[in-house]
DNA sequence: GCGACAG
DNA sequence: ATCTTGTCGC
């Protein structure tokens, strides 16, 4: 991995606190923690008769939406559905395509519930631990929480709470 | 035991 | 997720 700067230091402690500022500040400029440059999509095929699927994953570069690299895996998929489960199902494939990407993305976008999950590890959560990169897990609808009602309009929202207790979800 | 249940 | 049938809206 390419390391930006020097990170040894001979400083005293109010050098190390202003360094730290300085560095903070840059980071806030430079958007390098709220605006992420290289942005992965990735999602997978339904199984054919044969059980063959294919995992795919693209790289983004944001905000332009330009496409910088597409990877395909395909392999046989092993697990079945089972709510709560699903990444047994699908991070596989998942992770293959990923592991040839070259592009390494800031962000992973997955459709899947990530912390949404009775054991607050959904498929999102396991794909960005095993990547060790940030992920949004972007369901398409809710495995398990409750919400007020939502309004009618585009882009109308609600928080989702979810139990406290893990094995009392609703 | 019953119902709910990402993709 | 897919498949099939019926219905809805442009
Ligand atoms: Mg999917």
């Amino acid at each position: 991995m390419r390391v930006h700067a020097l990170h040894e230091w001979e400083v005293s402690t109010a050098q190390a606190r202003e360094i730290q500022l300085s560095l903070a500040r840059r980071v806030v400029a430079e958007n390098i923690l709220t605006e992420p440059r290289l942005v992965a999509g990735v999602d997978i095929s339904a199984p054919d008769a044969q059980g063959i699927a294919r995992g795919a994953v693209v790289i983004l570069r944001y905000p332009e939406f330009e496409l910088v690299e597409v990877q395909v895996a395909t392999g046989k998929m092993e697990f079945p559905y089972i709510p709560g489960l699903l990444s047994f199902r699908e991070s596989p494939l998942i992770l293959a395509a990923c592991e040839t990407v070259h592009n390494v993305p800031d962000l992973v976008l997955i459709d899947g519930q990530g912390v949404a999950h009775p054991r607050r590890f959904g498929l999102a959560s396991h794909v960005g631990l095993f990547l060790d990169l940030p992920a949004i897990g972007c369901a398409k609808s809710i495995l398990c929480g409750r919400h007020e009602p939502l309004g009618e309009e585009a882009g109308a929202h609600a928080d989702l709470l979810m139990m406290a207790n893990q094995s009392e979800q609703r």
